[in-house]
DNA sequence: ATCGAGGGAGAGCACTGCTCTCGATTCACC
DNA sequence: GGTGAATCGAGAGCAGTGCTCTCCCTCGAT
């Protein structure tokens, strides 16, 4: 049993496999970033790669598995961003960490519409998001919670007073520090993710055209927001 | 010239022409609900009008445009809940009313997965929003923003320090006071579009999946968050 | 009464995702 | 080495899509 793939990963197949994959991917990769998720089509990427459509179907199952992997390599990708732009700003304070943080993820959605689209826009329809996404999918949100505990520790954090909350919400965020961010306060961790929230919110609103003949600097709009956001992250104010 | 449809609306071509369109629009919108807007397809539709696709052709010149009468009766479903809300809470105070029509807000996206993911979430792929949506699109902001006067104009909403801001982002508040939020400082103004992003934001976490295994009560989850950004939002703090 | 516009039906085009079958190649084992 | 099985590409084909074009009937303004 064991011996049937004695060395899977050598094989020239396997080789050839690896490869071809990675192609499909790149090629679909493009596609998306030109035309968008929908207009993703298996048997456009077929033809480009240089094979008929069924032979897509030896690596990836379906069209949505294919979409599956390139929204993996999406968050990935803002994921490795937001996690850059943590360790670039190591020697600043925790509220400019976390604003650097911002601007990172807001860069890559302004530089990566489509992706950005695929990742937190609507989801596409009738498309739940598998087992094999939550990792990648959790690494800005690791990154920021990780900065909210440097920032607790620090004592640039303070607490304020803490809002009247449910028990099923603290032990929401009881489970939420046990997991990822030891030691931060509910009212710091409920502040987070309101600007975690308004982050993706305003970053929406800017890409989907609801600022639209409302805000013409996009850039200052949105670093105003944000440093007042993380004033109220950091103070309570 | 005038003499041509001298009275249009009342011959039996144009409103057997108006049921129609409303009768198609009523499938779609039901199609659209049930199975989302890619699966939105225009012969599935047709098929169950009792025409065959072409015939549609006659009322929608695409699908594109079925797909955007939708959105705009999406835009004005969203924007009649809110109107709802501010005018029953039109007793309570401006922050009270606020927060009411937020949870109006939400509660129709809960109701209307489908319908909010169009028009909240990622705009569908090489669909550019055309004018006829603006109106109705403002519909919320409008609200929010008469809701912000009325609380300046109280003294409820106090303006607090107002942060510093590019020429640009102040006459991009100054326009926006002139056009619907007169004598609405812009702190305050800052403020609103803040929370306008995170009640956005929030709703998009909530139901694209981003808060699964995080928050387990999302009712709660969402007052508790929004009650605060609510304060954030009249003081400042 | 007439004649043109409006509107439904049908065929057809180019495209999609996906399945199945059929050879050819390659690999693992003896 | 040789051999049998797994792998993989190609091709045909199915059901569905958006959209166009042509045909023809019916309604209504003149």
């Amino acid at each position: 049993m064991a011996t049937t793939t004695p060395n899977a990963s050598r094989t020239a197949r396997d080789r050839a496999r690896r490869e071809l994959t990675e192609e499909i991917k790149r090629v679909a990769r493009r596609h998306l970033a030109e035309h968008g998720s929908a207009a993703l089509s298996l048997r456009a990427v077929a033809r480009e790669v240089g094979m008929v459509s069924s032979a897509v179907y030896r690596y990836f199952p379906s069209r949505d598995d294919l979409l599956t992997a390139l929204i993996i390599d999406a968050y990935d990708a803002v994921g490795e961003r937001a996690e850059a732009a943590e360790s670039a700003s190591r020697d600043r304070g925790a509220d400019a960490r976390w604003l650097s943080v911002c601007e990172a993820v807001r860069a890559w959605a302004l530089a990566n519409p489509h992706e950005y689209a695929l990742i937190f826009g609507s989801p596409v329809p009738g498309y739940a998001a598998p087992e094999a996404t939550i990792g990648p999918a959790s690494r800005v949100p690791l990154v920021l919670l990780r900065l909210l505990g440097d920032g607790v520790a620090s004592g640039e954090f303070v607490a304020g007073k803490t809002p009247a909350m449910s028990r099923t919400t603290r032990s929401d965020f009881a489970q939420l520090r046990r997991t990822a961010a030891p030691a931060v306060p509910d009212a710091v961790l409920s502040r987070g993710l309101s600007v975690w929230a308004q982050l993706l919110g305003g970053i929406n609103l800017e890409m989907f055209g609801h600022l639209h003949n409302v805000i013409r600097d996009y850039d200052a709009f949105f670093t105003l927001q944000m440093r007042r956001a993380c004033e109220f992250l950091t103070q309570g104010v």
